[in-house]
DNA sequence: AACACAGGTGCAACTCGTTGCATAGGGTGC
DNA sequence: GCACCCTATGCAACGAGTTGCACCTGTGTT
């Protein structure tokens, strides 16, 4: 039940609409925690009702109006009882890994396909990361922005991490199979 | 609906109960793919409706008897389908990872707590892993094995990305907090 | 005028996954 | 004898998350 937690952070941040809160989980947020807009406006409704966010509509010139939502005395409250219980060790969970381990019931080669995919995909998104990174302001960062920073150089450690293990896949396959095929001079 | 594939792959590689399931997903195939007993035992069902897999009753001494599974044509041909086909990019979740982005909303003392206690538990499960990967057979692997010791090797990094990331953020908010306060001489 | 497109909000139906509970035989400890 | 744990299977209810669709406003295009 974390989404509404990682809504009260964002909304915390900058007041926001479920259409900009929609937005912002594509991206920063949106390394470690994901959600459509569907689920972020059913999310916010409930939290309305729990008192622990405020709407506000806002009309807008050339464009329809939105309900701008910002963080409640309650919600604020839940937010940092939030923050100080006990976060559950929490299960990775990867379609690709299980296939790594599937190949051999299957086309390899297709699966190879996949893999060198999804590590041209994660290559890309470290590439998008590290230009955030690199955009910063260099000046020793302290508080929330030091927060924020580290949570970017996760997911640059995180697309890290899937670059490296997907080559490894990839070179050990290669050269298990010129070993086994009896390697050319 | 990757749950039916990892069971259709745990059981190409050895016929077993929902039980025994049960405890290959805590861990082997559990290290990307999570499952409790109920799921297990509600998917198996539907499996077998579906022709995926077979099911045999055995008798044991001492124990209440149990349901044997093993894959039918029709699953051994879904597995290779679903091996074939393009595998979505997913998204990362992490609570952790959110919170650590909360921090300044609440009791910071509490997530450093936190950060410690789960940086303790994955060092734990890396120790585990690498022991697990120094205990296989040092020659050249080659097909199935290969992939089984190549998710292992996924294991390992993973645990290490976390090591790694939640040091970095332990180490970073210690020298920026005597860095603010006045580094003592 | 008709249409596509972008911002903006939302319902309904579904699947996936978790939690709590129920059952039942056998072994172990007090 | 009784409580308790381990193997083994399963139901029922709920919450989380996805997918498909609907609707409305305003702008730009043809």
């Amino acid at each position: 039940m974390a989404l509404e937690h990682a809504i009260l952070v964002s909304l915390s941040e900058r007041p926001a609409s479920g259409f900009d809160l929609t937005r912002r989980f594509d991206r920063s947020i949106g390394f470690f925690w994901s959600a459509t807009h569907q689920q972020i406006y059913r999310v916010l409704a409930r939290m309305e009702a729990d008192g622990w966010v405020r709407c506000t509509p806002v009309a807008q010139s050339g464009r329809p109006a939105k309900k701008v939502y910002d963080v409640a005395p309650a919600g604020r409250r839940e937010l940092s009882r939030w923050i100080a219980a006990d976060t559950p060790m929490e299960q990775f969970r990867s379609e690709v890994a299980v296939k790594l381990r599937a190949a051999s019931y299957g086309d390899r080669a297709a699966v190879f396909a996949q893999v060198e995919a999804h590590r041209a995909e994660h290559a890309t998104r470290l590439a998008h990361y590290e230009q955030l990174a690199a955009d910063y302001d260099p000046a020793p960062l302290t508080g929330h922005d030091l927060d924020v920073h580290l949570v970017l150089r996760g997911g640059i450690r995180l697309e890290q991490f899937w670059v490296d293990w997907l080559t490894e896949y990839l070179t050990a396959h290669t050269s298990s199979q010129s070993a086994s095929q009896g390697a050319p001079a």
